[in-house]
DNA sequence: TGTTAATAGTTAACATATTAACTAAAGTGA
DNA sequence: TCACTTTAGTTAATATGTTAACTATTAACA
């Protein structure tokens, strides 16, 4: 038992557990999710960009995306465009609306995120990051693997 | 944006990306769910445990857990037993055919974890679980007052 | 050029996360 | 004992994750 609750995956996510409440307490005040902020988050540092790359960066799987693109959209936060030379191609990009929010939710995130930083000494903490950074290089090979595979499967 | 792709809470949740599609395939294999293998995982090893204790141990949220033992009920894994002695607590506990299945999806998953803690070198693996360890034990903390100030309000 | 394969986004079906509210069962104290 | 409060589990409403299938569009190529 000790050793599945010591799981990398379970020390992941209760660490997850652990730092995000305080987050998602800052975005509820914006009438926010934690997915709105993320793709927010991305197009405040981008005029527009191309859906598969939102979905990338954000690291929402396309599926949740649209929904989440969708609701951003009613609220007045973001809007879709279609691509003129490829008519496949879905750009998405803030409003005024979504561009203002800024201003107001990043300076709260932004010092949320400075205490948390805070509360690990600055060995551990680059330590984390970078066996974090190592892992997921690591497996972006495999999950690569496993995509190509699941793409040759789809030809059969 | 560069800052953003780095943060904690991104290179959390990208390392699960990384790392969780090969456990999920095996999962798959027995048609068991990630959530339904972590309930299992941990009825393993209790005769029976109480609802809440599930919960803790394998990081469902209360909400959640009950769809998991529903649906585990149904596929004839587990089951409910009421208390006798405090008849709010449930305890929660393995079938026959629940228990089975440990011999023949442990092996795999333990294999596949193998793999991926050896896919790293002991320094940095050490490092990389300390660090949560470490993050997550800090806010156990704030997470324990955030509880206490919602259940003070609920007071109100 | 017409047919086939590949790509981008979306929809569908199901399971889970999140927060709030609700019900049943104890516990508490006057 | 009765009213009030807690506690444990559950339900409800909404958003998201996961996998597969589907549509529209474009690319490839005989």
């Amino acid at each position: 038992m000790q050793e599945f609750s010591r799981s990398l995956p379970m020390m992941l996510y209760r660490t997850l557990d652990a730092v995000m409440p305080r987050f998602r307490q800052i975005f509820s005040e914006f009438g926010l999710t934690e997915q709105q902020w993320r793709v927010l988050r991305v197009l405040w540092q981008h005029e527009q960009i191309a859906f598969r790359e939102l979905a990338d960066l954000t690291l929402i799987p396309p599926p949740s995306l649209v929904g989440v693109v969708d609701r951003l959209t009613r609220s007045g936060l973001a809007g879709r465009r279609r691509s003129d030379t490829d008519r496949r191609h879905v750009f998405v990009h803030a409003t005024g609306k979504g561009a203002a929010l800024e201003s107001q939710v990043r300076p709260r995130v932004d010092k949320a995120y400075a205490e948390l930083r805070r509360s690990v000494d600055t060995t551990t903490w680059n330590a984390l990051i970078a066996g974090l950074a190592q892992i997921s290089s690591i497996d972006e090979e495999a999950a690569g693997k496993s995509a190509m595979q699941k793409n040759t499967n789809y030809k059969n």
